[in-house]
DNA sequence: CTGAAAGCGCTTACAG
DNA sequence: CTGAAAGCGCTTACAG
């Protein structure tokens, strides 16, 4: 190791190549592991990178060859769990492929216009390489329908309705099996009917957590409620929670994740509603507080550092003919039983 | 679908150039903005800019200028609130200079060897540009230690003990001051003392957060309790509280972040203590759930996002002469009072 | 004010 | 198996 030459100008090919006694094309060669290279000289070449310190520019590797190793994450707040945890995944085995992971962050779900979103795209675009979009929201969505033609891209999604194409590359976990799992839960409790606060849906109003919640409730013969509309935060949930209290019939809330359920029970406690004695609440995500509220918060957990790897994979399988092309597998959420769910009251 | 992706040749200079009657110098100097070209003949460029859609390649640029107006952030765990927030406030500032952000994660605070530390700074390196390193845990230090010498990068690290010199660009949150801050406000409340479990400290035993607890004991004469070790997460919070929930002495406890402070008033729960009857409970971050917890959480509250923009201007202002080198604002921590804290229980 | 040359560090044909 | 050429799309001197 050369431990003094840091700041100088990087070693190049060239010197490698005078330091070995070869061209510079035959350089190239060794560090791309082409094959026909006689044993002796590869020696020589690969002596030598070590005695300088070599590392192939990847600058000059992109402009020259076209490929890149870079792949962008387009996604809002990356201070939401599930987005930050996809963002992981990704960064994970984008790693362990030695691609570089960049991140453009899209401006908050309400506030995106479509100039902006475009924008960032471009952006995203002119850096080279694949692209991944989170769009679990109408900024993400618009942001996956901005890509141009031709830019590998690869979307995680919200379940879709039906099966996308082949030329749609999505991964998602299966919202409707988990809110059904949850409903299912909280109906073989006892409830009567189970109350639910959405997270803002990134496209169209019946998502696929509504669609498994409602199924549930159909299964079960039980009154189907109207959804509120809640927020990703807390807050929302607050004031979806205020609204539910109201209503003395409530006795079961499913949230769309963990941070709308806290928003739900402060509202409850804040009007006198025991958790879960008078109301049972349900989230989400799992997130890694969820376990350690008081009451503790029975939710569904969802794959999203796996999600994240199998959106790289996707992507790294359109890039490079080489790799395999992963099936989209769809991650299986698990219920979380835990305080924050129990029996109805007894009826007065 | 098109698996190769990518194959329509994007238009260059050249295309512009033609397109304009110039010859492609001239294109360069119009998308550099350089003062010597005649008006009429930028519009003519310009148009066709305009027209075949042209955007420089930023690979090029990078390669021909040696500029890159790239930055890497290197960080651990993204999924915690202030390292994500840090992030956060990164990505706006770099996409307000047109910088593009890349990411890259160091293995968990205790898992990461120096090896594996190294290449990742390596890799980082590589990618060219600046570097911002959050050093808030022992891997984030020693990747701030790694970097080579001549590699423009910032730390964003915890209050160092002592003004570090200019050759060492670091931005940080005053985090005795919070501490003290905390500290001061149950102590006003009545308590004869205050409790601190602490987070990994990121090198060595006293960090800026335990010497302001330590001073607002000291002025006021408090019993200087031993500080419990804790982690990053609600886990280690929830062990600590265990610990002190043995002692019926303990009236007051501070936590070295918010999640920390869940986990001890989820275990002052389950040994029966009351908050904030028995203990007082506060926190540091103030996370977006931390005010909807129940009850609520009093605790510090610290501009993660402006340290973020911070360290980008600060980054900025080394890649570039033209950018003002902005002086490292320490931004000042405010207090949050909620329910988790109020005067000790009568003594007995 | 504008054009012709050289080169950033690499790869991809093309020779032998 | 290895070398000499051309070029990726741009910038930075150097001419005029």
């Amino acid at each position: 190791m050369n431990v003094t030459g840091h700041t100088r100008r990087s070693v190049s090919i060239r010197d490698v190549a005078t330091a070995a006694g070869v061209s510079y094309q035959t350089v190239s060669r060794v560090i791309n592991d082409h094959p026909s290279v006689k044993p002796s000289t590869r020696e020589r070449v690969l002596a030598a990178i070590d005695e300088l310190g070599f590392r192939r520019n990847s600058t000059a590797l992109a402009l020259a060859s076209g490929r890149s190793r870079a792949v962008t994450v387009l996604t809002s707040n990356t201070t939401h769990y599930g987005y930050a945890s996809v963002l992981q995944g990704i960064e994970e085995a984008a790693r362990a492929a030695a691609y570089t992971v960049g991140i453009g962050v899209l401006e908050s779900a309400d506030g995106a216009d479509e100039a902006d979103v475009a924008a960032q795209v471009q952006r995203s675009a002119d850096a080279g390489g694949g692209l991944i979009v989170i769009a679990y929201d109408p900024a993400g969505v618009r942001a996956l329908g901005a890509v141009p033609a031709g830019l590998p891209v690869v979307g995680v999604v919200e379940t879709p309705a039906s099966p996308p194409g082949d030329d749609r590359p999505w991964v998602w976990a299966d919202d409707r099996e988990a809110a059904y799992k949850a409903t299912r839960h909280l109906l073989s409790l006892g409830h009567e009917t189970v109350h639910y606060v959405a997270i803002p849906s990134s496209t169209r109003r019946t998502s696929a957590r509504t669609t498994g919640w409602q199924q549930a409730l159909k299964e079960a013969g039980a009154p189907q409620p109207r959804p509120l509309q809640g927020s990703w935060g807390p807050a929302g949930g607050h004031a979806a929670g205020l609204k539910l209290a109201g209503n003395p019939a409530v006795t079961a809330i499913l949230c769309g994740n963990d941070d709308l359920a806290l928003g739900v029970i402060r509202a409850l406690h804040e009007t006198g509603r025991a958790i879960p004695g008078d109301v049972s609440v349900a989230g989400f995500d799992d997130a890694p507080h969820s376990a350690y509220l008081t009451p503790s918060l029975t939710t569904v957990r969802l794959d999203f550092t796996g999600l994240g790897r199998s959106a790289f994979a996707l992507l790294h399988g359109v890039l490079e003919e080489s790799a395999q092309i992963a099936p989209h597998p769809v991650s299986v959420p698990e219920l979380i039983v835990r305080e924050s769910s129990g029996p109805p009251p007894e009826r007065g």
